[in-house]
DNA sequence: GTTAGCACTCTTACTTATTGAGTGCTAATT
DNA sequence: AATTAGCACTCAATAAGTAAGAGTGCTAAC
């Protein structure tokens, strides 16, 4: 579609504009790219790529601008998976920052993603793993008062997840220990989204002393284990993104922050798209409006073998896409392995 | 030590400055202020205060700027607890903005943390419950691998501490369970503090199967109560603080968003002072460098008596530190209410 | 003790040029 | 027919100069 003279045009537009953040003129180009052909050429062919809706300008006697089809182009074309299995070694280099024991997942996620930010000078953004797709270890049922029951799930890798359910008929704190050990013992080594057809079927067509009680409780704790309010999404190395030139304006500055101290921004910024490893949000492509600005590269973790949680970067849109998917991939598998290793006890 | 129509200047500039953030003169001063004396007057007053160490200039020829010893003053004067006692209405106002039915205390911190910035217009800190002065509700150990056994301790009030404990030697799960129920009965309606007691006589003094094992858990259980990994700060209406005038400049803003961002920074800046129901720290009186241009208002608040946590507000030195107190001593007084009342079971 | 008056200082806002990087078009060149 | 040199024009950024305004500090008069 592009003939090669373009292509090597916009790409010179594209590496110019990534690393210096200005408008970049025909002259620069056949200054610092050697295109063989004069700065009248270029122009012409800057001119073409406009029309071709792939090069913006800022202003009618500026320099051009990469437009978001242009990043798309870049990112579509420059970008396939074999480029990923190179630098596998990096694994070892990111899980050797980890020193400390990690007592909470949690907590090293959250480092991990200091760390991408630290490494990348971009914002970090991280959802820690969902318990939905993994096992259930461990089911407890505690009294708080009359009308409320903590339940407290335990999974395999030791994430916890707790909910308060309001019932209007005492349970004694004795039955409550029966029926958790039930529930424990009965459950265990499902997944917590199995829960859903043993309440449909299963557990209930057990003959168990409480059923009742059960037939009230499942569905509950079933329903709780999906709510986001538990979600957990982190940001860091915020300040990185007001290193941009393009935030030098306090106003645009205030913009972008608002949306990185925005929980349920970032959350579905995360998770509104489909779970592919790697995915590329390039400005316009994002849901929210005041994300027209941002591009957002993520990519899962797994544990177990099922996807857990997300991590990656978010920043301005000229941001070099080849480079950053690879260092979030090796986190993404770096994350995987940790989780695996850590709980399976072949390490340490 | 400052007679009556100094002190009345002083209130002047530091009213005027806390409005507008600009230096004030003289001229200004007999103008919005009636004070009937002549600028020249002021002036004379503004050059004594200034030598006493309450006024700043920023430049030969500008307008006065509180120091702050003029703040440290200003509080210390104008404040005392018979001013709280005044609003208790607005309790139930800040009450009835919690509409969600919470399950999740940290949540429930975090969300009016959120409501306090919104109202102050400045940035709100909270550090979430600390457990250790709460009394022990459950105890449950499990094994997570050959090595390893996951502890979970859940406080009266819901709260959850876990911690990965590191073992050599084997303990099946059925002797897990059965050490598990044992410390909670033993254990129940202590406090996490009094482990400490336990450890040192009482619980291994008595006739018990695994004495040996509780010899090796115990005091590592209690250490984890401590550790400040878990302590979680939110920090809220991040942005507000970039409405401030003084943050205009992007290299201002990024170093006090960097503090902002530092959770060490803000658990060391909410934890590092006595005890007090409501403590002020301006400027310099602040520990760390980064914070000498900020000021820090707490208040704390109690579960059962005991204090368990933190919530207050941080920004410029140019505060309405009266106004402010109250608003987060209202805060404070309405999460104890809600904490006394919500695990108590007598409403909802 | 207070105040009017004045010289002086410093910041801020506003003009006005000037420069430089860029475009687009036309006409000449290959 | 494609390329390029040349030129007029545009716009943003920078610098320099000016004027206005708010302020101080000092002196002398009230």
């Amino acid at each position: 579609m592009l003939d090669e003279r373009k292509l090597k045009v916009l790409l010179a537009v594209i590496d110019s504009y990534i690393i210096t953040g200005e408008p970049i003129g025909s002259r620069t180009i056949t200054k610092f790219y050697d295109l063989g052909v004069s700065s009248a050429t270029i122009r012409n062919e800057m001119s073409d790529l406009e029309d071709l809706g792939y090069l913006n300008k800022t202003h009618t006697s500026s320099g051009r601008v990469p437009s978001d089809k242009a990043y798309r182009f870049y990112v579509d074309n420059f970008f396939n998976n074999s480029i990923l299995q190179l630098d596998l070694a990096r694994k070892d280099q990111i899980k050797s920052f980890l020193k400390k024991e990690y007592k909470e997942i949690d907590q090293l996620i959250d480092d991990l993603a200091k760390i991408l930010a630290q490494l990348t000078k971009y914002t970090a953004v991280a959802l820690s793993p969902q318990i939905r797709e993994t096992k259930i270890k461990h089911i407890q049922l505690l009294p708080m008062d009359e009308n409320q029951i903590l339940a407290i799930m335990v999974n395999e890798a030791g994430l916890i997840k707790k909910s308060i359910i309001n019932t209007d008929n005492n349970i004694s704190e004795e039955n409550l220990v029966y029926i958790s050990n039930y529930l424990s013992k009965r459950l265990k080594n499902k997944t917590f989204k199995e829960l859903a057809n043993e309440i449909g079927n299963g557990i209930l067509d057990d003959y168990f002393e409480y059923k009742n009680e059960l037939k009230r409780l499942l569905p509950i704790l079933f329903d709780s284990i999906d709510d986001t309010e538990g979600m957990k999404v982190y940001a860091e190395g915020i300040t990185n993104i007001l290193e941009f030139p393009e935030y030098r304006d306090i106003d645009k500055a205030k913009e972008v922050l608002s949306v990185l101290e925005d929980k349920e921004k970032l959350i579905s910024a995360l998770t509104n798209n489909k779970l592919e490893e790697i995915d590329v949000k390039i400005g316009e492509e994002n849901n929210h409006d005041s994300m027209k600005e941002l591009s957002v590269i993520t990519a899962t973790y797994n544990s177990d073998g099922e996807i857990v949680g997300k991590i990656g970067i978010i920043g301005p849109k000229r941001m070099n896409y080849i480079e950053l998917i690879k260092t979030i991939w090796v986190f993404s598998e770096s994350i995987t392995d940790i989780l695996n290793d850590y709980f399976s006890g072949n390490e340490r």
